[in-house]
Formats: C-alpha cells, structure tokens, sequence
DNA sequence: GTGAAAGCGCTAACAG
DNA sequence: CTGTTAGCGCTTTCAC
C-alpha cells in the first residue's frame, strides 16, 4: 500500500524545471514555454498525476467540495435531487459530499460539524426543518451561524434566515392539478396526505381551497384529510377510513405525493375501485414510482435537472462573490398517464 | 463572508499556551495538564472550532473520506446500501463521497480520478463493470493500478484484481427462493430477467437448473427467460410474451428483481391473472417496491445493514494494515409477503 | 508537561 | 518566462 508518492516536485525533478513551472502547467494560470510544458504534461500523464487537493486547498482555502444535507436518499424525491446536483457540480468541477441526517437533529448537527471540518465550500440544506412552517429559532440561529462561515442554500423556507433558497412553485403545482381535474370533470376532490406544519404542504391546501372557490365548487372539511406524515401506510388509512366513512365518495384524489398515492391505490384495490373508472388519482413529485405503479400515475414533475442546476449554481455563484437572488422559484409540470379519468367523455 | 479565521494559533494565544498543546488537547494523543485541557476545550467549544481536515490530512496523509462510485443512486438497492455505508464510516468517524457514474465507463474514470485527487483514503466500488463475468482486462487494470494506492474494495466479481469482494450470497439466495416455491407445491417455476454476462445473474441462472435437478424438475427452457436487463419494461415485455406463447404458463414466477418483478406484475394485471391466486411471484433485493408494490412481495433480503458494515470495516482494516479476507459473503433472507401462494393448501 | 521548529504538497508573490 | 521563497493549518519530533 506504498503510494508512490509524485508530487510536482518529483515532476519537477524529472522534468528539469522548477515545482513552480509545474503548478502553472497544472492552474493554467501563467505562460509556460511550449517545451517545458510539454515536458511536464508528458510526465502527468506518465504518473496519471493529479495535485493533491488538500494541500492546493490549504493555500486557496478551496476544497472543490459542497456539502449536501439531506434527510434520506432513499426516499426518490431526493436520490433524484441529488444526482442533478452531482451533475451540475461535477460541471463545474466540484464534488459533492453527500449526508444523510434521517430526520435526526442531532445527527445533522454531528454531520454538519464534520463536514464544515472537511472544508466544504458551501452548504446545501434539502427538507426537514428547513421547511417547517414555525421557524425553530435555535436551528435557525445555527443556520445563521453557518451563512456566515460559507453560503448555504436551502430548499424549503426558513423564516428569519440570511440562507438563499430554491423553492418549487408549490401555488403553481397545487393550481395546475386542480384545474387540470376540474377540467376534467370533477368536483369531488380529495385531497390526502402531508402535515399542514410544513410550509410546501401548507400551501398546497390553502391553493385547494382557493381554487375550489375560484370555480364555485363547496368545499367539503372530509376532503381535505391531514395525515401527518407522507408515507404510504398513511394513505393507504385514510383512504380506508374516508371510504368506509363518508357519505358520498370523491370523484378524484389527491396525493401529497407518490408513495401516499402507493397507499390510496392498495386502499381502492382492496374495496374493489377502479382507478380511474372509478376514482381518479393525482400525486406530487412525479418519482420513479409514479411510472412504476400500476396504473402508472399522473403525477406533478419537478424539472430536477434545472432545481438542482439552481442549487448548486446559486451556491457557487455566492462563493466568487456574486448576489443571486435570494429566492428563486422552480417551475413545474404535470405528467399525465393513466390514473385519471376524463368524465366529460363517456367511456 | 469573511471566514473569521480560527484556527489552533487563535485558540492558543487566547489560552496563553502553545499551538502544539492546543493539537495535543485536539488529538488526545499526549498529556496535558488538566488546567491547560480546560482552559483549551472551553474555547473550542466557544468558537465551535473543528480543525481543518485539510491541513490535518496535509501532515497525516489522511482525509478521513471514503470514495464511493455507484452505478446510479437512484436505484434503491444502491441507495439502501449507501445508507448503511454512511452508517458504518460515521461510526469510524469517516466521511463518505459518492459519485454517480450512471454506468458510463468515461464518466467513471473522470470521478474516480476526481476523488482521487481529493485523496480519498479508500475506494469502494459498487456494481457496473465490477460485476461482468467476463472481465474487461483494461478496466481490471485500471483498478489494479489504483489498489495500489489505496485499499478497493468491490461489489461483485473483478477476475485477475487484487482488490477485495464483499458479495452477496447469490447461490444461496436462489437456493432459498427455489426450495421456498418447492416447498409450496410449485413445480413449473419461471425465473424472468437479467442479463447473463453479469456475474450474480449467471450464478442464479446456473443454481435454478441446478435445483430442479435436485428436485426431479424437469427444465424447460421456455421457463428461463433473459430479459437482458434489469428494468421494469423488460419485466412486462417478456412475461406478455411468455403469457402469449407459451402452452402453459408457469405457476409461480421469480423475478430478478424488485423493478422487473413489478413489470410482471403489470402484465398479469392486464391479462387478468392475479397475484397470488393464479400465479406466484418472487423476486431479489428487497426494496422499497417490494414494500410498496400490490400485492406486497415476497422478496430476498440482503442484510443491508451489514453489508455496508463490511464493505467499510474491510477498506478500513486494510487502511488500517490489517489483513482482512480477500472474499466476504454477505448472507440473505427471504421475506415473505403476499405475493406467492401455497400451492398445499386449499383455498 | 510544554514550546519551538520543521515539514506535509501546493500556490502566489517576488525577483530576475 | 521561470526559479526562489514564504506561507496555508496542522502534527510531530526534539529539546527543555
């Protein structure tokens, strides 16, 4: 396990020219004869070398990596995120130090700590509680902290907070769902999932009862049911106790996001309704379950490619000094497959 | 954001004593005395201060990060096994750095190298090219190359490498699967997906034959169907063509994994035959969808948890100087679902 | 037990 | 255009 250690000095040597010749051929920041740089690429290549970029980052105070908290990969909502995050970063020649905090304070904060010890440029916070609707002060206060040391963007909102955000456009993607099902045909629409402390969810209702008004249809309280969390066991329960309990049945659901749609679909498999004979379903984030259900779903997309491309550009942007805007908005779009019924059209 | 500098000089002068003690108090390496100790933890704590990784990796030649390369997270198998490799390097107060590759050999290169450069004390590599039965010798001496700088350690087979396994236990999983059917009454038993140049596909290829020798089975080649991949579509694709071809269609099915036994099911939805009662279906790896998915599926569970475990320890010990061995297999359960009937049993 | 000093590999400022 | 030199922040001898 002897590395053999190269270093520009090594290449230096070897190449009949001064470590210093060496570091310009590698930043490309300064003239070099043709023939000495010549020379030492050919040696570069010879050793595969690569400067070592802790020591490059001790003297720049640079390490090339931007740390990413996130609360748990597994959940495709964020796996995607991620991977248009390393993308973009990678685009711009940076890595990304990954962490998982599973919704645990403590482990974030352990986490966070470590990372800021490994020299991350710059921080990026997705969910959690950044997003909670009632801002904790004493995150809120770390987070500051933070801001000040390196620029942290957040996905979600943080009130009282210097961090930039990239947020979804949670009105437009609550609208478009709702007119594109009233347009459809129905009135009777459900809406399930979520925990209403939580800012993007929050919204999403008061854009249902908006937009109910705004086409004149009566808002029915047993329609908007609160879960308190986004897991498929939770509206695979609602959805059961909603059928088993109320008068009249919704013509269309509306998920907080797939995996409770995942739940909603076992539900209405179980008291033998078809989807979309006999209720339609819509849901949000638009992951691979979406296109992996059966019937596939129609669900809310969230350019991840241009949201992660946001995240990591204002982060960057920041760090050479630059002034994004501190709030920017994500568009979204529905996908429609086939879990949703046109009731103006006889079938 | 003007860094405010604090480093191990900052602490020592306000604590009246030397950077060398503020290091020894840090490393715990040496004896201080207890009245210096307090005086230096209280400003360490007052600051928040974590010494910078970079510098410290300067001197030790160490970064305290582990390179990941992963085919695409976004796949739940890789995602759960990023988890409890994250899991397992935070205990040994590791960091992790993934990176994507998305199964693009150049895209691998220029990560790999990347990580390297940020001197990542040991690379794990999970699935990909890891995993091809026959092995590309330019690629297998790429990674050669770079067992020689750094402990590797690899998901899957890599024929003539010198760096270490940590695999599954793909005989006995199959093993399991097939006396699990057997044992139910089934006897014309599909095995659907995959691609059989990939060393765990192949391996379960050649235990199914082999277990129906075992149990007087006689082979039929209609029942060992290889999809060439390892998606949903191909799930559909081939069980529609194996429902529409064959003269008589198998009573279970093992599907090589979650996503393709979700294609299955797709296709049995759309010729009406249901899960379990006309037809059983198994599949690997235990994700998410398996949870998710209508009916739940029985599927074979990979002990995440101390597979990622051993994936760390091993590149650890190596780090570390330790011999660990050269194979690990990684032992597998199968969960039991809904999804597979008991063919003994009336009902 | 503790401080001074050297050095990890690189970049940048300064002379030539 | 190019070599010399001085750090970046930390750990680690080596004296005291």
């Amino acid at each position: 396990m002897e590395r053999d250690k190269v270093s520009i000095y090594r290449i230096a040597k070897e190449a009949g020219v001064s470590p210093a010749t060496v570091s310009r051929v590698l930043t490309q920041k300064a003239n070099v004869s043709e023939e000495k740089k010549k020379k030492v690429e050919k040696l570069i290549s010879k050793y595969h070398f690569s400067p070592n970029a802790m020591a490059r980052g001790l003297t720049s105070s640079r390490s090339g990596i931007i740390g990413v908290l996130i609360p748990d990969i597994r959940n495709p909502f964020y796996a995607g995120l991620a991977v248009e995050c390393e993308r973009a970063a990678h685009e711009r020649n940076y890595s990304l130090m990954l962490s998982n905090y599973m919704n645990d304070m403590e482990l974030e904060e352990q986490r966070l700590y470590k990372m800021i010890s490994q020299q991350i440029d710059a921080l990026i916070i997705m969910g959690g509680r950044v997003d909670e609707l009632i801002t904790d002060e004493v995150y809120a206060e770390r987070i500051n902290h933070i801001s000040n040391l390196m620029p942290v963007v957040i996905t979600g909102k943080l009130a009282g907070s210097d961090c930039y955000q990239v947020n979804l456009d949670n009105s437009a993607s609550m609208d478009g769902i709702m007119e594109y099902l009233i347009s459809s045909g129905h009135h009777d629409i459900c809406m399930i999932g979520g925990r209403k402390e939580v800012d993007s969810t929050y919204t999403k209702r008061i854009r249902y009862r908006s937009m109910l008004r705004r086409y004149g249809i009566e808002f029915c309280p047993d329609y908007l049911v609160e879960t308190g969390d986004y897991s498929m066991e939770s509206g695979y329960r609602e959805m059961n106790c909603l059928i088993e309990n109320t008068r009249k049945l919704p013509s269309a659901v509306i998920a907080i996001n797939d995996l409770t749609a995942l739940g909603v679909i076992q539900s209405l498999r179980e008291h033998s309704l078809g989807i979309p004979e006999d209720i339609s379903l819509v849901s949000f984030d638009n992951t691979i379950l979406a296109e992996t259900s059966v019937p596939r779903l129609t669900s809310m997309d969230y350019n991840y490619d241009q949201y992660g491309k946001a995240l990591i550009d204002t982060a960057l942007e920041v760090l050479e000094g630059g002034k994004p805007q501190k709030i920017q908005i994500i568009p979204t779009e529905l996908i429609i497959r086939d879990s949703c019924r046109n009731l103006n059209i006889d079938i």
